[in-house]
DNA sequence: TCGCACATGTAACGCGTTACATGATTAC
DNA sequence: GTAATCATGTAACGCGTTACATGTGCGA
């Protein structure tokens, strides 16, 4: 496995919940770890690829669907994703367009900037709802799963953020619109 | 200008700030927009030579110091800036190893993720810290900049954000705590 | 029968980091 | 004198996105 890439960790991770294809992976990451973890197809065939390669995952091809191809774990695969939950996870610099605009604010009229800040609180205000309702959908879709926990910890880690995003916009509101 | 990275944008709105070499932008950089936007020589260098032969930026060679250039936005530059940061700020998604981790959790010891989630406390309330001092500081060093109000907007974004992750962390330990 | 979702893959491209290479200046 | 900081740049590499290419299954 190479040293840097994750694609390979998140399809090992994807496969401990349930047997999948490609596409399904795609899905699944689409629908639940989309607030932190995404995944493109150009990724994620070359990786299953080198995963099959080294014996971590395995594919079965289901009679009625030639083309299809489910993926599940291998034993070597399962202890290599709980090896690497074990390690303490790398931290990833983030880039902000948003708040490197904001850092250049003085070179543009204060209305700019407050402009993009009120945009940013009705994304997250957006988010935010989506989130709870979401909350709610997988407490009642998981609630006998024992990933539930986890996933909800997700979600709440989502909601914390964003909620705090629009508490921030709405104190920079006020700052700015006093001026 | 290439329609998407923002290295060249970061560096007008540096010089926007001050005339200065690529070193400099570089530490400046690092000392004041670390927790949102990085660069790297790798970027920095190659960017800067293309400004120049947009004529968005101007380079001088001071008497005493033959191998430095220091380089200033030109009109067309200031322009060029002026007008990237009235567009609305693009997302870029994030990655998170350490929720990925946690979304995964149920293949392992709670105790793992618990140690985890320790970690990332422990992390941001010290980076909590620096940024009130880093704060205090800006306020005295710039109080008569009009940059000042932006840069602790800015700084400000980071307190709200790392203060959310302390309290989620603490909720989640907890929450695996009563287990 | 038409369009959407399912399904798998590759190629090109650009972004960004890391490591390399080199040398001057300054502070102790 | 020697170590750290200042200073500029390039090369190699890998990651990840986007666009391309192709085809099947199914429901309205």
């Amino acid at each position: 496995m190479t040293k840097a890439s994750k694609t390979e960790y998140a399809i090992l991770g994807m496969l401990s919940i349930a047997p999948m294809s490609g596409y399904d992976i795609r899905k699944t990451i689409q629908s639940s770890t989309a607030n932190f973890w995404a995944e493109s197809y150009g990724q994620l065939y070359p990786a299953l690829a080198r995963l099959l390669k080294q014996g971590l995952i395995r594919a079965d091809t289901p009679e009625d669907h030639a083309d299809k191809k489910v993926y599940h774990l291998s034993e070597m695969g399962m202890d290599t994703l709980k090896a690497w939950l074990l390690k303490a996870p790398e931290k990833q610099m983030i880039r902000s367009e948003f708040l490197l605009k904001l850092f250049f604010g003085a070179n543009i009229e204060p209305l700019v900037s407050l402009d993009h800040i009120k945009a940013e609180a009705y994304e997250n205000k957006n988010r935010l709802v989506a989130m709870q309702e979401k909350k709610i959908k997988l407490a009642e879709e998981h609630k006998d799963s024992k990933h539930l926990q986890f996933w909800l910890m997700t979600l709440e880690y989502g909601i914390h953020i964003a909620e705090a995003k629009v508490k921030w916009c709405e104190a920079m509101m006020k700052n700015l619109g006093e001026k």
